[in-house]
DNA sequence: GAGGCGTGGCA
DNA sequence: TTGCCAAGCCT
């Protein structure tokens, strides 16, 4: 029963395998092609928790500037984290760095190929070495990722609440893993979940396990998996301190390298709480902005009230660097901060 | 084990 | 507007 079941999510797959920057297509792949371990590896880092349409643009934007793993890891982290930036989780961007580096200087650029070699790395967890493993070395590794929990726990009509049911998810997963094919494999149930067997209105109709499918047979399939309800977000409340000096300069400063934006450029601020204390880098004529920016980050959100100044030629503020006008783009930032310069930049008067 | 950690799209 | 969701990892 098994091996029917994987026969016919292969087959599905072969005619209907989305086509994806990074990846070696099931034809390809039959002729031999081999799927590169580094853009495997940057693909799947970049889609832990973000989804394909956000992460193509910056996949190709980072293989474009770092065709190998050895060029990533001689890169300036300021650069990197730049270029991360937009696509969140900050933190992967850091471990990113770190993990091409220990290949780039460990491993001789080339990344292991089994699974608890690969998840020694920073960033990568469970799912990401047995996904690369998988995918670039076609071992069968049991991939367990958001899409494979959804798909199973309907295949199978598993009625626990998540996260309690991930060990009857990691078996169910373990028990249909084939040998032959399981880099495909791995493949077709992450499409399967992302196109078909999708957490709201799945198309059932069309979907290669419609039959076997125990959780359709109830008319449960839409319920599953069980989650527990989140917890509301509270609000939180900050100021933001956006200063230009005289020669177009502007006054910023590189976050510390853990907690939230960890790494990251940003306006100088004070913390964000419930009652934050303003706390401006340097003595100026501040202006108050009318318009607040609001943000949602995953636990709370956020109000920033917006200072603006213009600062002397001399200006010594207490922290931040000026960062070059021309040195300057506002994509470079995390989104937040973009939307603080989006604010701001307009009362500021052009510097030729 | 539970909480911290981004963002943008969509119902 | 609000809540939910997307190929998790780290502490």
């Amino acid at each position: 029963m098994r091996d029917r079941q994987v026969q016919d999510i292969l087959d599905w797959y072969d005619r209907h395998a989305r086509d994806l920057p990074w990846r070696v297509g099931p034809s390809a792949r039959a002729a031999g092609v081999r799927p590169d371990p580094y853009r495997v590896w940057l693909s799947e880092v970049m889609l832990q928790q973000t989804t394909v349409a956000a992460v193509k643009a910056y996949f190709e934007r980072f293989t474009t500037l770092w065709p190998t793993v050895t060029d990533l890891a001689r890169a300036e982290d300021g650069m990197v984290m730049g270029e991360w930036a937009g696509l969140g989780y900050y933190a992967r961007a850091r471990n990113l760095l770190k993990c091409a580096r220990v290949v780039a200087d460990e491993h001789g650029g080339r990344f292991p190929e089994t699974r608890e070699g690969l998840q020694a790395l920073p960033g990568i967890g469970p799912y990401t070495a047995a996904a690369i493993s998988a995918i670039a070395f076609d071992e069968p590794e049991v991939v367990v990722d958001g899409n494979v929990e959804r798909v199973m726990a309907r295949l199978f009509d598993i009625r626990t609440p998540m996260p309690a049911a991930k060990p009857e998810m990691k078996a169910a997963a373990a028990e249909m893993t084939p040998n032959h094919r399981p880099g495909c494999y791995a493949q077709a149930v992450m499409d399967l979940g992302a196109t078909i067997c999708t957490p709201r209105s799945p198309a059932c109709g069309i979907c290669p396990w419609r039959e076997p499918c125990l959780a359709r047979t109830a008319g449960i399939q839409a319920e599953l998996p069980v989650k527990a309800p989140k917890k509301t977000k509270p609000t939180r409340y900050g100021y933001a301190y956006v200063a230009r000096r005289a020669d177009g300069a502007w006054l910023l400063e590189r976050r510390p390298d853990s907690g939230l934006l960890g790494g990251m450029l940003g306006w100088p601020g004070s913390d964000w709480n419930e009652d934050p204390r303003a706390a401006p880098p340097i003595k100026a004529d501040w202006h108050r902005l009318t318009e607040e920016a609001r943000h949602t980050f995953t636990h709370f959100h956020l109000r920033l009230k917006i200072d603006v100044a213009n600062l002397p030629p001399d200006a010594e503020p207490e922290h931040g660097t000026f960062i070059p006008r021309h040195e300057f783009r506002p994509a470079s930032l995390p989104t937040v901060m973009r939307k603080v310069f989006d604010l701001a930049h307009g009362s500021f008067e052009n510097v030729g």
